[in-house]
DNA sequence: AAAAATCTGATTTACGTACCTCAGCTTTTT
DNA sequence: AAAAAGCTGAGGTACGTAAATCAGATTTTT
């Protein structure tokens, strides 16, 4: 059987009111006694019954999410798993606020950190902007004692508490050796398409794919960046200059949001040989393109996946508790046409 | 604020007694009492707060996990996942048996789920065979309330409540893809390892592969499988053989749990060219291998992944709640050395 | 040594649900 | 019309924890 604070309480020959002090760090305990009570705490094994205190407390976990607007797919989905959560608030006992910021700027990003630090938010996610200001607002949040995660693309380490995204130097790894692999013996230029190498997600996925590049396929020449600003119309024209200047072009990587400028480029104008092409993001334009032979590979982050960890490990350190590792890694997923889910 | 039971009371003009009778399906309600009480239930969007409810009965939930026994990576793995969630029980409300039965073996399985049919489990999850003696046991099991997910290997559609594990059809075909995309112009014999075509994992991926090979990659020739039984030396010395007679074989695919026998070949005698490997189940052994360049791609399930799935699904179908589809659904995890965790 | 401050114990109510008993009512059966 | 059966309400206790109040004990200060 369980021990609860009764078999404590009873352990320790004191009362439970003064074990509830002992638990909840409420004054009022002398040290001696203290000592006695977690000692009875340790010797019984006990752990707080979360869902009994919840129950007690009516406890709900107020969580802010600040999430940049952003007309891309991936972003939309992202806010479509945040609302299925606020959907889940009353069973799951926490109430979400959205706050809505600007893509990519840091001002907002810091302002609404800063409301947060001096609110009574249980938690705050965000999509990081690596920025000195960011950097420092989050120090304000974390003085503050506020649990905090990243999500999507993370803020130089150490500040937030856990980082609810996929590595994306290993991501665009990943990309470069399928890419090389792919193309096997053909010779020619690659070319990476970015939204902005600013957001540390996508500089990292270049970084990642320029290395492994470099590093095995140095028979295949690598392309600067296009910075498409995940813009179509931008994305549009500038593949479609960079194609016709490079005829010898043999892969391409769409490492950010640009993916609905490219596929029209590709699917009106088809290259022969076809290049191999490899896009960031599943959707359902990106999925389209992977069953008609357009595409060869989509790596991909599921934002269902990143919402709930986040929540789960939001929560766990809201009341101190120990998250499953493992179970909070969010993975790069590699959908081929043959997988697509 | 959230309806309760004492608002659904007042809003339907009965008492709390009887609104408890409702909601638990006790005897003793008119007919149209009840139905005043659901209409109040529905307008005010009622919904039973689990947590304490479980408080309220004491509830644990007595699962029964039946298990292989088998020394593979996989099945140690997945066992010692099982481990993990009993060490959570307390804070789970779980209480887990486990049950062992012979690998690939349907009369002890069957025995087992008669026991859980005739037993007060609140659901159980197995690792099926696909037999018909084994369909007909989940039939009694499923007659008697008991929720029921097939683990890591399933069981012709419809029996079980949920499959927690991966697609096998797919992993074979993802596997197909990737060997023939790695391979490019190369010709060849590919030869796949099972351990037997009995089980139904095995089988399906091997079709799904067979498929995926005929279909796009006719110039490569597929060679009759490999049944290793798992058995390392038999692995060995059956796969030392085929490389003999075959010395044009230019891709392996493991996809059972013969990696054991199958490394050692491969890293002792390396052949030249080196064959394009694709492997399933991520080990120490397959990721060492994968560093080194012995084999090019790992596909995985997570074993942690699918019992804790496993679990959730149980524990709802228990309440009678709804699951949440995707996060439910089982990745076919695709490891090259780029991305390994 | 008295007064004040601090600590501790006992007790109670609450959270939302489950489940039990008992009394009183209504309907059905004899 | 009386007896039996079925339905409903009222009220209680319980689950494990939180949090509050109040009284009594101990320590510290004056």
């Amino acid at each position: 059987m369980k021990p609860t604070v009764h078999d404590i309480a009873r352990s320790a020959g004191v009362s439970l009111a003064t074990v509830d002090r002992v638990l909840n760090a409420r004054p009022g305990v002398r040290e001696g006694t203290r000592v006695r009570v977690e000692e009875a705490i340790a010797a019984l094994g006990y752990v707080r019954d979360v869902a009994a205190a919840n129950l007690a407390k009516s406890r709900v976990y107020p969580f802010v999410f600040i999430l940049p607007v952003n007309e891309n797919p991936f972003m939309l989905g992202l806010r479509r798993e945040v609302e299925a959560a606020i959907g889940r608030s009353s069973t799951e006992r926490t109430r979400i606020e959205v706050i809505d910021v600007p893509a990519l700027e840091s001002t907002a990003l810091v302002a609404a950190l800063d409301k947060v630090a001096g609110g009574d938010a249980a938690g705050v996610a965000f999509v990081a902007v690596d920025a000195p200001d960011v950097r420092d607002a989050a120090a304000r949040v974390a003085a503050a004692g506020i649990p905090m995660v990243t999500l999507v693309s993370d803020l130089g380490q150490s500040l937030r508490d856990h980082y609810a995204g996929i590595d994306n130097i290993a991501a665009g790894r990943t990309a470069a050796t399928l890419m090389g692999r792919f193309l096997g013996q053909r010779q020619g230029r690659i070319v990476p398409l970015a939204g902005s190498l600013m957001v540390r997600d996508h500089r990292e996925r270049l970084d990642g794919f320029s290395e492994v590049m470099a590093q095995n396929f140095s028979h295949l020449t690598l392309l600067p960046a296009v910075e498409g600003r995940d813009d179509p119309a931008l994305v549009e024209r500038l593949i479609g200059e960079t194609l016709r200047q490079h005829p010898d072009i043999c892969g391409i990587y769409s490492l950010g949001a640009g993916n609905r400028g490219l596929l029209p480029v590709l699917e009106q104008r088809p290259l022969s040989p076809a290049p191999v092409v490899i896009l960031h993001e599943l959707t359902e334009a990106s999925s389209a393109a992977l069953v008609n032979g357009t595409i060869d590979a989509v790596l991909n982050q599921d934002a269902g996946h990143e919402v709930r960890s986040a929540i789960r490990v939001l929560k766990a350190k809201a009341d101190g508790l120990p998250v499953i590792a493992a179970q909070e890694r969010i993975r790069i997923d590699i959908f081929l046409k043959d997988n697509l889910p």
